[in-house]
DNA sequence: CGGCCGGTTGACTAATTTCAAGCAGGGTGG
DNA sequence: CCACCCTGCTTGAAATTAGTCAACCGGCCG
């Protein structure tokens, strides 16, 4: 029914490994956004670009030696972590201009595994190296501190919807963030294709993917959404905020 | 049943208000611990002592411009959000030693509320000259970077525990994670009283008062813990934590 | 072609919430 | 000093939500 793909093309394709933070379609929502030209040159020299990864496979794992943080040029990540009980608990999805990786910085090792959901191109930013440049530069460690900032808050409304929420309302609230975050990229809001399968969005919001699939279907027959598989089109944006219980979020 | 006192006195009494960093009893979990003496000075000179609050009152509130983050010297904090629909989430509780308040970091704006619990004396670090010094002193800016990932890291313990536990489960865990902070301090770990109110717990909890009641009373019938209002005896630890793990289900 | 995987749907079950009542302790006012 | 009330906590019975089990569907791949 929904025939979309996704639009990564803003200004120059993030495909592209060889481009530098300089031409980077993403520089004003990644870690460039606190930096002026000449700056920017400092930080490109530190990143290492062409970490390409293949759908399913492992940007780093729990218990490796935490060594950098990594920006997502495109594609998605997934990151996730093994319970006692040998269950996983999806943690976070993230996407393109988002930072993976901080959860590594209070120990020496990840605390999460990050995994890619679909074809992913990596600018790997060893930490080390970053954290002298953030002395040079306070407006980056300004941003650095932001970017964590924004990890704890963006954990805590997670926690907020896993301990409030009702079932229709965490999808309610997870589509509308997806569609936030589609739109921060200048890409369409309302139609897009999920880069994850009902299993991972099933687990990170605590429920199962029946009760995924059921919340699904009785959107679509309350015509707030039309959905075939993995592409996904918000009818009744108004109706879903409605629903999410989030009226002023977006 | 149980008549037990906190022992706040491991070598000084951080109520306090006059002692500085070097003599706190909390030098070795605090922030300090990341310092040689000399340099404890430095953020000695920084920090304001003395804000005391009474039970009830407020630290900050979400919408204060953010300009410290607080070292809690004695009494707890909890940290709380309203959502939209003006429910209060808890998303946290403080005790002596820790930092709370990073919150703030990625706005200009704190996104919690942070409210006593009981009697609390607190250590005000204004943030802008603590940046200041971190880039002085490597060692406090990673110290710094641990505690923010340790925020996130909680954080994410306590998602996994809303998404994947039962009630039980997640009581057990609550009452081991108290534990272990309790021990942290040198103060009996079997043996405490909660600081906070049931309908705190389960609010924190994602369950209900009456739930939580509830599993109190079933943990107590089943010889794990005895009890009396705020006051826990942990009796049977080990059955405490097979509980919090993996449940005999499957 | 057949099997597998991801997704959907239905019927039933179990866990937690909701509603309601009651209890204990602390503080206040008569 | 006692009665009363208020608050926080406990307990029981009924209601509800989401989970479990199971069947089925369609596309994809060997």
């Amino acid at each position: 029914m929904i025939a979309q793909e996704t639009n990564n093309s803003a200004r120059q394709c993030p495909h592209n490994a060889t481009i530098n933070c300089n031409q980077c379609s993403l520089g004003d929502i990644c870690l460039p956004a606190a930096l002026k030209a000449d700056e920017i040159n400092r930080l490109d020299d530190i990143v290492r670009r062409r970490r390409d990864l293949v759908k399913g496979k492992h940007l780093y794992r729990t218990l490796d030696g935490f060594q950098s943080v990594y920006a997502i040029r495109s594609g998605h990540i997934k990151t996730y972590q093994i319970t006692e009980d040998g269950e996983e608990q999806v943690t976070g999805f993230y996407f393109p201009g988002e930072i993976v990786g901080l959860d590594g910085i209070g120990k020496n090792h990840y605390t999460n595994n990050a995994k890619a959901l679909d074809e992913a191109g990596i600018c790997e930013i060893p930490f080390t190296q970053f954290q002298q440049l953030t002395s040079e530069f306070p407006e980056l460690q300004m941003h650095f501190f932001q970017l964590m900032g924004k990890e704890i808050t963006s954990d805590q409304m997670l926690i907020t919807l896993l301990s409030k929420k009702t079932a229709e309302q965490r999808l309610a609230t997870f589509l509308l963030t997806i569609s936030a975050r589609k739109a921060r990229h200048n890409q369409c809001s309302n139609r897009f294709t999920l880069p994850m399968p009902r299993s991972d969005i099933a687990n990170y919001l605590g429920l199962t993917i029946e009760t995924v699939s059921r919340i699904f279907s009785r959107l679509a027959k309350a015509e707030t959404i039309t959905f075939s598989n993995k592409d996904i089109e918000i009818i009744d944006a108004d109706k879903l905020k409605e629903l999410a219980n989030l009226d002023g979020e977006f």
